[in-house]
DNA sequence: GCGATTGTTTGCAACGATGCAAGAGGCAGT
DNA sequence: ACTGCCTCTTGCATCGTTGCAAACAATCGC
């Protein structure tokens, strides 16, 4: 910049102006920074402008897996998000580890990005400092952690809700639940199973939870394959609560040799790409995630906005917090039920 | 760093050396300093410490689509061989556009990043600079860009090779490529395939190659789908020059009743996990993402140590370069065939 | 024609860390 | 006791940028 400032015969401070867009400098010396801008190549450090002005132009995103389709579908919505701010987005992959969430709760990429978008996996509910964290943080999806902490995503009862109630509008009468597991995501999409069941006066003795670790194609497979070489009777309908286990049901059943949907419809959760391409095409909620990816980031937009205080300027103290607005668990994200094979029974019962 | 100095009575640049494990601390000081940086919760800022040291410990990986599984796989890769180096990868996606990847080129990500890890789409070879870059860099997979740049991956020549030479041990002759398209991955795929043909004397009328503009599932479906309502005889192999072609080849097949693999096999390239789960289970040349993640880094790094002297400390002068060892097109990085059942045939030709 | 107002440019210090080199203390050798 | 050579610790300057506020110039109202 000094490199410049020279170049164009002004001082670095008017470079700077010219840069970052500040309103007051003539255009006669606009134009002519600019020209010695070009000429000379500046680009930008990032990481001075970070250092001086305690912000960095990055949005951390911490996700339990990238090669689950899910979270690379998210990652990618919220990075395109991102992008229309002007925003770069820093990808950390937590690989469900326990540890490793904990750090990002307690501040480990607060120095790096402007606040952090986090989709916990182990959800540790007592590593949240009790105050909560002192950077702008936002949950993605459902998880156990404190109540305080602002989050997005979709109302997994109503989803699961919806997802069985399909089910029974196309006759199914015996439907197993797949994918019960410790998460606060697995009791929520348990709990819309169950709403679902009982609102229809489905005899209990009809329900069937199957529990499953993680949610991937290969538990889901494993899961299934067990279901089939039990004794009970066979299922009509499997709602796996997101769409890996599913294609890992449909892979098990195709592989048992049973039909779907005639003999057991599948549903799942989450509309991955791959599963409008499984056999037959997966019927599945689908989350809006751009809608996700935008409402978060505008989330942290508030809470960087409000917490203006800490670390802004020279000159400390700011406004005294708005609080309300991104406080509070705030409206769950729209989502719709895309009908595919798996769920189309030929001649839905009475 | 400061606070940290006070509280333990030492000046801010011990703090510094304790932090950063310099050797001659005595350990009577390293044991208070500890204890105050663990009393005040004290955080690096990487900001900083990457303004003054020219290094930030973040390498910047770039791929065209983070919802691509081969690219999320080589994600997660890349963040897992990171992690054990102590690197923290900055993941952008190009959307492979071709004005951000130029931007990368030009050095975009330079003072944020120690170096680059490129995945380019468009692959604009006019783009890079006609000295190479002036940044660590490494190109991974094939691209259209100089040849000076160095770059980590399979043969795809061998790659496709092999794919085709399974097809023909098989028993099938009338195979059709699917993905030929402007890269120079697509020409390096298409041509493993006629050297296979050629060399297995298949006659020249028996060789198809379909277009295709990208290498996704809905293009490897319309594509199928059109090939098979032609009026041309039903070709008895589809090599597609990724999964993501296949999935959607397999899922049009299917849709036209024609069975995998007894009427039509099916091979791919990548094996994305997914690819174990589709109907049937698709053949694939497997890479070793973890050998090319492991061994684009070991790139940078040399190239970062080689490049010493800029922006390095206050003094200028470093090695006189080491040039060779990752210059030049690396040694290709293994790969292996997964045979699965859509290209098992029942009884093998002669 | 003069103070007030607005518009434009600038100097200085600082963000939080590290490179460099020198200072302080201890110990052995002569 | 003095020198030389360790070990340990420290001060100062600096990375590239922006916040703050002052300086200067031009325009305006009366």
């Amino acid at each position: 910049m000094r490199d410049v400032a020279e170049h164009a015969g002004v001082s670095v401070r008017t470079v700077s102006n010219v840069v970052s867009g500040y309103t007051h400098v003539s255009d006669a010396t606009r134009a002519r920074v600019q020209r010695s801008l070009d000429e000379l190549g500046y680009k930008m450090d990032y990481l001075a402008r970070g250092l001086r002005s305690g912000r960095t132009g990055f949005v951390a995103l911490a996700v339990p897996f990238l090669v689950e389709p899910y979270f690379a579908a998210l990652a990618q919505a919220v990075i395109q998000a991102a992008a229309r701010r002007g925003i770069t987005v820093l990808v950390e992959s937590t690989g469900g580890d326990r540890e490793v969430e904990r750090r990002i709760l307690a501040g480990g990429l607060t120095n790096v990005a402007d606040g952090v978008l986090f989709s916990a996996l182990t959800a540790p509910a007592a590593d949240v400092p009790p105050a909560g964290p002192d950077f702008p943080l936002v949950m993605l999806g459902e998880h156990n952690v404190s109540d305080h902490l602002p989050r997005v995503g979709i109302d997994n009862v109503a989803a699961a809700r919806t997802a069985v109630e399909h089910l029974l509008a196309q006759g199914c009468r015996r439907i197993v639940a797949l994918g019960r597991n410790g998460s606060e995501n697995g009791r929520q999409r348990a709990e819309g199973y169950q709403q679902a069941l009982s609102a229809a006066g489905v005899r209990r003795v009809n329900w069937l939870v199957e529990p499953v670790d993680d949610w991937t194609r290969e538990h889901g497979y494993a899961t299934v394959r067990r279901l089939l070489e039990g004794s009970g009777p066979l299922p009509d309908a499997i709602f796996a609560f997101n769409d890996a286990l599913a294609v890992g049901a449909l892979r098990a059943l195709d592989a048992s040799g049973v039909r779907v949907p005639d003999e057991v419809a599948v549903v799942g959760v989450d509309d991955i790409p791959e599963s409008a391409y499984t056999h037959p095409p997966l019927t599945s909620i689908a989350p809006d995630l751009d809608v996700i990816a935008e409402r978060a980031l505008g989330l942290l937009d508030a809470q960087t906005r409000a917490a203006g205080r800490t670390g802004t300027g020279d000159a400390a103290e700011g406004a005294p917090d708005a609080d309300a607005d991104w406080h509070g668990p705030s409206e769950a994200t729209p989502f719709r039920l895309v009908v595919r094979e798996s769920s189309l029974r030929p001649a839905p019962a009475p």
